[in-house]
DNA sequence: ATGAGCTTACTGGTCAGGCCAGTCACAACG
DNA sequence: CGTTGTGACTGGCCTGACCAGTAAGCTCAT
């Protein structure tokens, strides 16, 4: 056998596939954007000069990873879908159920991208950022008063307007994916246990802490009480002897002994 | 209308979902290991009550998720695959193609997530584990006269190394995918022009540091060093104007002057 | 003219049945 | 005992059909 020749596994490519390929690519591309309608399911047929099951096996890949959506008798054709990270939220889920990931391991990764967010926004904020984030805080100590639903969701526009801050949209993605992961893990054991008015203060003052340490660009700060606080939200659900790596996050004591 | 009760878009369940959902969740629960075969697509046909089309649709899905996988003439049926984050890969590199993820987005999350092993691994490593990544930089050093290939394969045992000793799987499995975004992304500009003996030496100059910092437990250290190699390896790739907030995590001058 | 209601021509969801090429276990053959 | 058919499967793909929806356009009464 010739020694210079490198060959690969081959592997038959169905003719489903090459069809989500193409309409795939077609969306990455641009030519289709969202809100636009893909030609109607036989009309698909004619084009790609397959048969209808066929393009319907490309057509339920594509929706499943949400790209696009079918609805009966919709005359327009299937729809693009704007993107959303609900397919990464639903690999996330698996990949928590499957490979057994602990929820230590979720808290001490929200406990990472939520530190590593504040910090960031603490050293690149403008002005007209920090006081958008003043003003979701604002938002969230009324939202006391009108429950969890609503402080809930103005706790959510605050890590919105950090992320924002840190000019990394990823790493609010990851964590609202985690986030997720977390609740429906947890909801299973609590419902919403954390409605009292006496937790939604408490984390109130914890996001003002954060707040000043962006004010003050301190960034180190504001990701130490970042992780600081997501420890004392979360720890409870944690065994305590899978709790070393949460404080090891939460530790930072060393910090002023290392530099020279 | 009534006041109290609440009331959710309800949505039309295809078959074929219900279908995905079945299979998804024995596996899941783990009544379907990896390498156990699911029956034949005429058998599912008749099980499930539902037509082979319909079946098919759904084996697609759980195919495109990476969860079985069918070969043409297998009398075994499709095959329960081992999970693999490669489902997590491909969403990933959507959002990075779709949501216009900057590089520099990339690089930053890679030294906050590189950056973040190390400082676990620094502070929760065992003996056995600092003694095994030893082990692979020394694999390392010596792969440095065997190409660029084995090279890699060797940073690569590193960084599973020091995953181990972090505790934390996520990390690791995140790190990768958002690697394998950026070798992605920048495999167009450049074939592999890191295949310089120099450049290989150089990294394993500041692998070198990392381990150091973890051998000595300095969290801190080990994660500055880990972000400094990062930068220091793709800043190349940003261009000048975005650098801030790469430079943002590399810079923690300020480390010795925010505790009291 | 205008609005309400019906008709109709589509849509996607699902099914039954069939052909083909590939794979593999096994039996017949050398 | 090894080789070689061979046949009973597999999945990949197709045709054609029926049904329940949707919505546009038409009709008709106001």
């Amino acid at each position: 056998m010739s020694d210079g020749a490198q060959f690969r596994q081959v592997s038959p490519v169905r003719l489903y596939q090459r069809i989500v390929e193409q309409i795939e690519q077609a969306i990455v591309r641009g030519d289709l954007k969202p809100g636009q309608r893909l030609p109607s399911e036989r009309e698909l047929v004619t084009q790609f000069g397959a048969s209808r099951p066929t393009v319907r096996e490309a057509l339920r890949v594509l929706e499943s990873s949400g790209l696009v959506r079918s609805r009966p008798g919709d005359p327009n054709g299937p729809e693009i879908l704007p993107f959303s990270p609900a397919g990464l939220t639903k690999e996330m889920t698996r990949l928590v159920q499957f490979d057994n990931v602990s929820m230590a391991e979720l808290i001490s990764f929200r406990m990472i991208l939520d530190g590593s967010a504040s910090l960031l926004a603490a050293r690149l904020r403008s002005e007209e950022e920090l006081s958008a984030m003043e003003r979701t805080i604002a938002v969230m100590s009324e939202a006391i008063e009108a429950g969890y639903a609503e402080f809930s969701k103005a706790d959510m526009a605050f890590h919105e307007a950090v992320a924002v801050a840190s000019r990394n949209s990823l790493i609010e993605v990851c964590n609202q994916v985690v986030r997720g992961a977390v609740l429906s893990l947890i909801s299973d054991k609590v419902a919403h246990a954390g409605n009292s008015t006496a937790l939604m203060r408490k984390s109130l003052h914890h996001h003002q802490e954060v707040l000043e340490a962006i004010r003050l660009r301190d960034g180190q700060a504001a990701a130490r009480i970042s992780r600081r606080t997501l420890f004392d939200y979360y720890a409870g659900y944690v065994p305590e002897n899978e709790q070393g790596p949460l404080l090891a996050l939460v530790d930072d004591e060393e910090t002023s002994t290392t530099r020279p």
